[in-house]
DNA sequence: TACTATTTAGAACGTTTGTTCCAAAATATT
DNA sequence: AATATTTTGGAACAAACGTTCTAAATAGTA
């Protein structure tokens, strides 16, 4: 029998999934991503396919750890305290690292023009707005939000918002702005 | 004496706008600017210098245009009228001609990494946030709006909002739905 | 009509791109 | 220890990249 592969295919892969997310898809190059994940340029195609390839995997791999995260930020006693630490914790996660959400970079780079990365990005937004839908529907039988406010648009409302967030942060660079934006969100969900 | 331009450079200029407008600053090929421009290489670089100085050209002149039609769009006989009619004319332009935001696009391609293209994008942030603060302060002044909201605050949350419809544009490719979350956001301001 | 400054078209430049290939190194089994 | 199979590092590839340069065409002036 054969060698077995001496590196771990995941951890490598988020090494090139944190330089696309930092560098964009096109800014990208197969040499930064031999040099970023330390691996030969043969082990990279042979495991992963090729730059496309290796980025849609990267995008979902990213995607799929975004939802968790999500969720994992839902904590709280009421549902409606949940959403706001899922808005709390987007906030905090994108002043802490300085970086934006990779999805919604590629959003603005490539879904308008391929397909595939069109499909990742799409399913992960339903999948988030599903879950604050959820929510928000839990919210409105408790009483936590007025009866005659649509869920379903409130969570689409949402999460386009975190997409006005992330914007203003990399243009403001400011913690505090972005904060306030967030608080007026949140003040506008509950009312 | 000699020859004078064939052409007219600004006329050329928006060519070239367009074609990054639709595929990005680095999807942007010298060659693909030579065919859609219809100018010898040449003459591009005579005229506008390299290919990264164009594309600030390209971006400035967008960006310029970009306040003027929201100046345009600024209708109406009330403060509260002008905002409702510049976000619905934003809307309507986007579904229109099925185009987002350029200097939306450019954010999140490069503003993180060129300061250049962070300083025209920023500069034309604040001049949009500063018009809807105007507007935003007449109304209230008017009682169009509860003395209670700060329109600093609420014009920057109108134009974070504009970038969260056109993610949602580029996702759901749906007019309605970008309408119903645009519907949404006027009745959050005028309550 | 001759002259001259400038534009024009496109060849040519050296890099960098993404990708493929191959010999050498390495390891789990026999 | 020998064998078999796979990984590994790096050379090699053609194509595309942004940019520069040159020679011919052009048009305003004298």
């Amino acid at each position: 029998m054969a060698r077995k592969k001496e590196f771990d295919p995941e951890e490598r892969m988020e090494k090139a999934r944190d330089l696309f997310w930092q560098k964009g898809y096109n800014a990208t190059s197969m040499e930064d991503l031999v040099q970023t994940m330390g691996l030969n340029r043969g082990s990279i195609y042979d495991t992963y396919g090729d730059k496309h390839s290796l980025y849609l995997q990267c995008l979902g791999n990213y995607a799929a750890e975004k939802l968790r995260e999500h969720k994992e930020a839902a904590m709280g006693t009421s549902p409606i305290e949940k959403v706001e630490n899922m808005i709390l914790s987007v906030v905090e996660a994108t002043v802490n690292t300085g970086k934006c959400c990779m999805a919604v970079n590629s959003t603005f780079e490539l879904a308008t023009v391929d397909q595939s990365v069109h499909s990742i990005i799409n399913n992960n937004w339903k999948d988030i707005v599903n879950f604050f839908e959820q929510l928000l529907t839990d919210a409105r039988e408790v009483g936590e939000i007025s009866a005659d406010k649509d869920p379903r648009l409130l969570a689409e409302f949402i999460a386009a918002n975190f997409t006005g967030l992330w914007q203003t942060y990399i243009l403001s660079r400011d913690k505090k702005q972005v904060e306030k934006l967030a608080q007026f969100l949140i003040g506008m969900i509950k009312n």
